[in-house]
DNA sequence: CGCACCCCCTGCCGGC
DNA sequence: TGCCGGCAGGGGGTGC
C-alpha cells in the first residue's frame, strides 16, 4: 500500500496529535513481522516521549529522545493509525498506549512491515535508502548522475530504494506517463530533454499525491481514518483498456520484473 | 556486479 | 454458493 506519498501523508496527519506525547505502554500481539520484533521492543520504547517524525524514503523514524529512533516500514498492507475507543481488529500488531493521546496501533494483515528501535547510524535499512525526490537538492542533473551505465527499464531503476527512496508501483508508472516516458525504456539511454522531464515528473506527481493525501486505492487510510483522493487522479495505474484522459488511446499494462506497469503507447514514446 | 526470479503473508476478486 | 487460482501498493535472498 504505502509509498511515499502515503507515508508522508501519514507522517503529516500524526504529527500534532503525537509529538509532544509519551509511549506509557506498549503492547506487542505479534512478533512475526518481516522479521521477528526484537525480544526487548517493548522495553526499549516504553516510557520514551516522542520528540519528532521524519520520514526516508518509505520509512518512517519517530523521535523518541536520547538518540534512538523507532523506525517503521509499513510493507504492502501496514497502517499507523490511532484510535480512541474503537474496538481492536485483526491484525493489530502493536499497540503504542499514549499519555493523554488516543493509543498508536500498527496494524498489518500481511506481515511485510517492519518495526526496530535504534541510533540511526545503527539501523541498516536507512543505510542504503537513496535520495529523496521531494529534497530540495533533487534535480535533473541528480537524476542524470543516477541513471548513468544502468541500461535497466527506468521503471524498474525508478523502483529501486537504493537508487532512488520512496517510489513505488504506482507512482512509477504515472510519473513515467507524466514525462511521457515508456516504462521498458533503457535508463541509461534517455535523452537530455527526458531526463528533465521525468526529474520535474516525479517531484510533480509525488507532490500532487501528497497534497491529495495519497491513493487509497484498497482502504488507505492515514493515521486519524482519513482517505486519500489521488487514486482518482491516476492516469495509467490499474486503467488497462480505458482511454487515455490525454489522448483518448487505450492504456497498456506490460508485467516488468514481476509487477505490472501501464502507460498510454500514443503519449509515452 | 546486475538483474530476473522466487519467496514471505493474507485478503479479495473473478471464473468455474 | 463455494472453492481455487491469480494478483495486490513491500523488500530480501538466491542463482545465473
Amino acid at each position: 500500500m504505502p509509498e511515499l506519498p502515503e507515508v508522508e501523508t501519514i507522517r503529516q496527519s500524526l504529527l500534532p496529535h503525537v509529538v509532544g506525547t509519551v509511549v506509557a505502554n506498549v503492547e506487542v500481539r505479534e512478533r512475526r513481522l518481516r522479521r521477528p520484533l526484537a525480544a526487548d521492543f517493548e522495553q526499549a520504547v516504553r516510557g520514551r516521549p516522542i520528540c519528532g517524525i521524519e520520514r526516508r524514503g518509505k520509512y518512517l523514524l519517530f523521535d523518541i529522545d536520547r538518540g534512538e529512533h523507532l523506525l517503521v516500514h509499513l510493507g504492502m498492507s501496514g497502517t499507523l493509525e490511532l484510535r480512541d475507543s474503537t474496538p481492536d481488529q485483526p491484525h493489530d500488531h502493536v499497540l503504542f498506549h499514549l499519555r493523554d493521546a488516543p493509543r498508536l496501533v500498527f496494524n498489518d494483515p500481511r506481515r511485510f512491515g517492519l518495526l526496530r528501535v535504534g541510533r540511526i547510524a545503527e539501523l541498516d535499512e536507512l543505510r542504503s535508502v537513496g535520495p529523496d525526490p521531494l529534497a530540495e537538492q533533487w534535480s535533473a542533473e541528480r537524476l542524470r548522475g543516477l541513471v548513468r551505465r544502468r541500461k535497466l527499464p527506468i521503471k524498474n531503476l525508478l523502483m529501486d530504494q537504493r537508487v532512488i527512496g520512496g517510489i513505488g508501483n504506482i507512482y512509477a508508472s504515472e510519473m513515467l506517463f507524466r514525462a511521457g516516458v515508456r516504462p521498458r525504456r533503457s535508463a541509461a539511454r534517455l535523452r537530455g530533454r527526458e531526463l528533465t522531464a521525468l526529474a520535474s515528473a516525479m517531484r510533480a506527481v509525488l507532490e500532487e499525491a501528497v497534497q491529495a493525501g495519497g491513493s487509497s486505492i484498497s482502504d488507505f487510510r492515514d493515521g486519524t481514518g482519513r482517505s486519500g483522493y489521488f487514486q482518482l487522479q491516476h492516469a495509467v495505474y490499474e486503467r488497462e483498456g480505458e482511454a487515455c484522459r490525454r489522448c483518448a488511446t487505450p492504456i497498456r499494462r506490460v508485467v516488468l520484473s514481476g509487477r505490472s506497469s501501464f502507460y498510454c503507447p500514443r503519449c509515452q514514446v
